[in-house]
DNA sequence: TCGAGCAGTTTTGCATTCAAATTGCTTCCC
DNA sequence: GGGAAGCAATTTGAATGCAAAACTGCTCGA
């Protein structure tokens, strides 16, 4: 297996899998379930410690990063500047072809919202999001993103939603799509990050900040 | 040595150092010379790797990372963004002795400017922009813009400046620290982002991408 | 009964080792 | 003489080994 194969791996396990967080990370199990030894697991660590998703205990071991309060409010405040940025760069730089892949996410998520299904909701929301990002074409900004995404996710998709933020929520996409149809950079940048503090906001109230 | 401390003299090896973009990383000799085994030290690689400082190819070793025109660009993108997020919260956020520490350092980059000493005017101009993102609180956001900031330091710092760009670029700091003692948020992000943008032409024009 | 102290075990962090891949040199053939 | 093939030496990536630190559970004393 590959190192970034080894990373990407560890991440999803730590994002979506079965490591809360604070809890402690089994180095010798997850050698054995990914069949490597400690070295690249390690390294793999290290790596993921930089990005904030794990915190390495000096001879102590690694556990799974807990978020603060502050915590959220920088990755939000940062998320947002990410957004309103990547949306403004999309706005001229988008294909047609992005453009119609997006309008078809969005159709899906209405449909899974009628449903209330809210695990596919927030998938296809997840995926217009990176949409976004993906069309700005600029990978630094791609890098930060991913990395910020992939430690608010538990916050942002665990936090209930209630209906009347649900139903903002789509209408509020709506016009993202729509501002992104116009071409309307600064337009975007603002319902987003109009979007996004709503969030934060909801997450926060939740007191969803898992400890310390 | 710490893990922390060998990824952080290895930045500095990298972005200040003797290894010049593109260059094979001698992995034996920094082992000696950090006086470490090849295990942290690979590990510290990969951290940096992640950062986009080192590429890794496959069986071939690693290399000081070289940046592209798209590189810079994108580089340049994120930072304007990320500086003026720093700004904006940075009004409202720092302390009296913050904005003093400052307008000192803003008085002896004029001094140094005055005298024509362009790396000493460096340091303060590196520093007072520090300073910006450290006022503003947010440690994912500094963490970043440091990643950044070392990826551009060649670029940003090898690129000539001609004696009119030097001027503006004095200009506008006072206009920087104005907008901070004003604590005007708008404004300040709008200066910083002129400032970047500027900064960015010049390296483009100046035609510095290292290859590829 | 409770807590301090201690021995055994586990875990961590790093050095070393080992196999596989790459590089460069030599040789051989045309 | 030029170029390809083959072999040795180096380098890489990962597994293993080892010393030091931390944890566990036990004993002993109050």
């Amino acid at each position: 297996m590959m190192h970034d194969e080894v990373v990407s791996r560890l991440r999803q396990v730590l994002t979506e899998g079965e490591i809360a967080p604070g809890a402690r990370i089994p180095e010798r199990e997850l050698c054995a379930s990914f069949a490597i030894s400690r070295t690249p697991l390690r390294e793999a660590l290290k790596v993921l410690a930089a990005e904030g998703l794990v915190v390495l205990l000096p001879n102590r071991g690694s556990r799974a990063a807990k978020l603060t309060q502050k915590d959220v409010k920088e990755l939000f405040e940062v998320c947002e500047a990410l957004e309103a940025t990547a949306g403004e760069l999309a706005c001229p730089r988008i294909s047609d072809e992005q453009l119609r892949e997006i309008a078809e996410l969005q159709a899906n998520m209405v449909e899974h919202y009628r449903a209330q299904d809210l695990s596919s909701y927030y998938r296809c929301n997840r995926l217009i999001h990176e949409a976004i990002v993906r069309a700005a074409d600029n990978a630094v900004l791609a890098g930060f993103y991913e990395s910020i995404a992939a430690r608010i996710r538990r916050a942002r998709f665990i936090t209930p939603m209630s209906p009347e933020h649900w139903a903002l929520a789509i209408q509020e996409h709506e016009g993202i799509l729509n501002a992104l149809q116009r071409r309307d950079a600064r337009g975007l940048a603002h319902i987003l990050r109009t979007h996004l503090r709503r969030k934060r906001e909801e997450v926060v109230r939740a007191g969803f900040a898992e400890g310390e």
